[in-house]
DNA sequence: AACCAGTGTTAACGTGTGTTAACCGATTAG
DNA sequence: CTAATCGGTTAACACACGTTAACACTGGTT
């Protein structure tokens, strides 16, 4: 038997938190109920939960803020909404991109179970299969991480990250230039390709430390990655 | 004529799996069909296919699991995901690395056997293009690499390797000019040809450490690499 | 508001690769 | 023998790419 998963339940009416939290242990979830946001955020920062389900309408620090303080630090960790219909539709499905998903009060438990299921799924599978081992390196692509050996880990930053997965996507092969600029610029004009190189400069200085491990020009085509 | 390539296919629905595979039969693959994934690993261990064409949405064991455990075992083996519309596309993207692709359902035949073909021939080339010795040379045509004994390794240049490599392939033969021209230039024009003139002079420097290689020029016809 | 840190783009300058040109020697047909 | 052709070699060149730094923009902090 595996560990429990720790879900962090923000809810400020106590009566509708305490019928969650106690539903949600009988399926076997470790569940931390916070009253507010504010309090939310500090359980947030101790324990590290593995979801989070937060009422939109609270005191002291709405849902919606909360999720992106915390989005700001794990944009991967799954978030469920839990909104009143006062709430407008449009607002409520612009933070469902991601990894979020929402549910329109009243609920039923089994609602929510079904989704918490699915999106610790859809994590799942995306841990698992975003962790690539390149040589020595261990790249993780959605936390943009590029580790050495067990190095203290190098944070790329978004375009690197994306350069690099396509790199490894295409490994020993020849990837086109113009169309890895198409998918990550949006065009293939002189100003981005300048770019572009820029990017490539800078991984190379980053992959430096595993020689078999090499970024190769073909001139007039693109970019080999070989290892 | 050689051995067929085996492909297991793993797809729930009878009427669908049996239309791809007698589809790929007539194509003169050998295809093993399973109807969920547990009984697809089973048939995998068994027979060990060459490729793997997996429908994500199957019961017992889905698409994805299922490569993952396979890669676990083998991780060059090519993958093809079938996937309905409802995936999303990142996390199917994100199954794309290393030997894999995937379809969307539906997809017209055409489509799948352009796929398994570009894998196999992509697969083909990693296997045949390991590391070459050439008398006191040792070329890593990947890399690009041309070491002389154990001295440091010259970094070859696209053409140079491409070239090269091809007067290995032919070693002991005469290799005819306008057949490479064609194959590296594109053309077999006067520039081309003087172009690549220029390039057995740059590879004949590069080699002349080692007496016992020559390539010895077939006027007329083309060059023949002696070792 | 002023400041700062992080990210990506633009600019400036340097290097490498492949093509073209120029000149040469070798081979062969007439 | 000699002119024509083919290939060898080197250098000049154009341009693709590499590298570094300056700059602009964003979002957060004080």
């Amino acid at each position: 038997m595996h560990k429990k998963t720790t879900i962090l339940l923000a809810e400020d009416e106590p009566a509708l938190g305490l019928i969650i939290k106690e539903s949600l242990e009988t399926r076997h979830f470790h569940v931390l109920l916070s009253e507010n946001g504010e309090r939310a955020f500090q359980v947030y920062q101790e324990h590290q939960p593995e979801l989070l389900v937060l009422d939109v309408m609270m005191p002291r620090k709405d849902g919606f803020t909360l999720a992106k303080e915390i989005r700001a630090i794990d944009d991967t960790i799954p978030i469920i909404f839990l909104t009143a219909k006062s709430q407008t539709q449009d607002v409520v499905e612009g933070f469902t991109i991601g990894g979020n998903d929402y549910l329109k009060k009243p609920f039923s438990m089994e609602e929510l179970i079904v989704r918490i299921n699915n999106l610790l799924k859809r994590k799942e599978i995306q841990n698992t299969t975003e962790i690539i081992s390149l040589g020595q390196f261990t790249f993780n692509f959605p936390k943009q991480l590029l580790q050495f050996n067990s190095e203290e880990p190098m944070q790329l930053t978004h375009r690197e990250a994306h350069l690099l997965f396509h790199l490894i996507k295409n490994k020993n092969q020849v990837l086109d230039r113009s169309l890895i600029l198409n998918k990550l610029w949006g065009n293939d004009d002189f100003f981005s390709a300048r770019s572009m190189d820029v990017f490539i400069s800078k991984l190379r200085k980053k992959l430096h430390q595993d020689e078999s491990i090499q970024i190769l020009n073909v001139r007039g085509f693109g970019y080999k990655l070989i290892c």
